[in-house]
DNA sequence: TCTGGGGTCCTACCCCCG
DNA sequence: TCTGCGGGGGTAGGACCC
């Protein structure tokens, strides 16, 4: 833990949301959720109007659906707006400071002792602080954001969490513990909901009441490791530096069907599609990967994985279907699966990869005898599957689009071969809606919209 | 209409090896 | 050869995070 208040966590406020009513101005002030629309979907991000009824992330969309009152939009999501607009947040950061630690899409740390700020007190970090919320709604078009400011990272954490949306706290060093104490355990980092409910069996529900246990109590209760963070956590311990650059170890895919599949056929195609796109991922991380992990869910809900390591790391799509294939074999789907994933670990870099093949080794992985009547099995997937051979079905709602006459806007809906969009962007005022064909030939995905207007020269 | 997708870390257990 | 012990790798699953 750091004498001054140095570390600032910031938090973009319903990101998700917030973008889509940037960007689509008919949706602002009322409730908006993004998530998985399908009938498994769950919700991402519920705007602070749908916060109102009840909608909340992790929530089954279908249930957010129940509370929200008709006219809520429910969006299957823009990544590629959310990574633009993330993008120009993170870049104000680095110019606070080059120490900033990207947790996720729409959250970060920054270190401001690495920075130029030299006024560190307080005050000081309250001032900086301000200005950067107000440049980033500024520049993101009116997105808000909040901040925590502490002398560690876990504290500045909760801070952002204290006053949401668009809040400021600062954390002054020799406060932490009185900021800590009252809050409810789930406050803390690592405690969710399983570590919450064995605490409140032994009568703890505050960090003020987790303090009061003794540590061989809560190491006997939950382990060396945890046992030990929990009561580090409770005392405000905490000198985690904020580190600019993460190392990935594992990299994963994996899809939850609309109905349960039960045939195999069906599973190991999908299994190889899942395969090709992780292996992309690897490529283009010039990594290779020696563990691959099959993981399912059963109707039950319950999960279940199967893991092997191969002697030699590979790239290879074909490698890891065919391994991913065989472990899939392991396990009982006569009633069904609700998911099915793909993923690999244990990577190593290429370098490591060329000593390999120096020191004799292979690389990469020849397929086995007995793999090989595997794969041979393996069908491409069915035609109607691959979704950019058929834009039709690609419509999906909320999804940016461009017509020849009529020009931006976004798709409000589709179903019944017709396609409803509505004509509007972040620099306009809400627009009209018109439907379309599905196959309408004038109509095609477009770019996420820019909401910066454009620079007067 | 039950409950996503992409990750990380930890623990228990098994097996092998010296 | 048997037994005990500890370390390490591999595997499975649980908890947690956004």
């Amino acid at each position: 833990m750091r004498s001054e208040p140095s570390i600032l966590h910031l938090d973009l406020d319903a990101f998700f949301a917030a973008v889509e009513q940037r960007d689509k101005p008919s949706l602002r002030g009322r409730p908006v959720v993004v998530g998985g629309i399908g009938p498994r979907g769950v919700v991402s991000t519920a705007s602070y109007e749908a916060r109102a009824f009840g909608a909340r992330s992790a929530m089954p969309t279908h249930e957010a659906r129940r509370r929200c009152p008709p006219g809520t939009a429910f969006l299957g999501g823009r990544f590629a707006a959310y990574r633009k607009t993330s993008a120009v947040v993170m870049s104000l950061l680095r110019e606070v400071s080059s120490v900033v630690e990207q947790v996720s899409v729409d959250e970060a740390y920054v270190d401001l002792a690495a920075g130029e700020q030299r006024d560190l007190s307080a005050d000081g970090v309250r001032l900086l602080a301000e200005e950067l919320l107000e440049r980033i709604e500024a520049e993101t078009g009116g997105l808000t954001a909040s901040a925590g400011i502490a002398s560690s990272k876990m504290l500045a954490k909760i801070g952002s969490d204290l006053e949401k949306p668009r809040g400021l706290v600062v954390v002054a060093p020799g406060r932490e513990l009185d900021v800590l104490a009252p809050l409810n355990v789930r406050a803390l980092g690592g405690v969710g909901p399983a570590t919450a409910d064995r605490l409140r069996t032994f009568g703890v529900e505050t960090v003020e009441q987790l303090r009061r246990l003794a540590l061989p109590d809560l190491v006997s209760i939950f382990g060396e490791a945890h046992g030990n963070g929990l009561h580090r956590l409770a005392r405000a311990q905490d000198d985690r530096p904020v580190v600019v650059e993460r190392e990935t170890k594992s990299i994963s895919a994996e899809e939850t069907f609309e109905t349960d599949v039960a045939d195999r056929a069906r599973l190991e195609s999908e299994i190889a599609r899942l395969a090709e796109g992780v292996c992309r991922r690897l490529v283009a991380a010039s990594a290779f990967a020696r563990t691959v992990t099959v993981k399912v869910r059963h109707p039950d809900f319950s999960l279940q994985t199967r893991s092997a390591t191969l002697r030699h790391a590979t790239d290879q799509a074909g490698a890891v279907t065919d391994l991913a294939t065989r472990l899939l074999h392991g396990v009982d789907v006569s009633s069904g699966l609700r998911l099915i994933g793909v993923g690999v670990s244990g990577l190593t870099t290429h370098a490591q990869v060329e000593l390999d093949l120096e020191l004799g080794g292979l690389g990469r992985v020849e397929p086995a005898p007995e793999y090989e009547a595997v794969a041979a099995r393996v069908e491409p997937a069915p035609a109607g599957m691959v979704t950019e051979a058929t834009p039709a079905v690609a419509w999906r709602t909320g999804a940016d689009v461009v017509h020849a006459e009529h020009g931006a806007g976004w798709v409000w809906g589709s179903g019944r071969g017709r396609v409803t969009v509505r004509f509007e962007g972040p620099l306009t005022g809400p627009g009209p809606v018109r439907t379309f064909a599905v196959d309408d030939p004038q109509l095609s995905p477009a770019d996420p919209p820019e909401w910066r207007p454009e620079p007067v020269a």
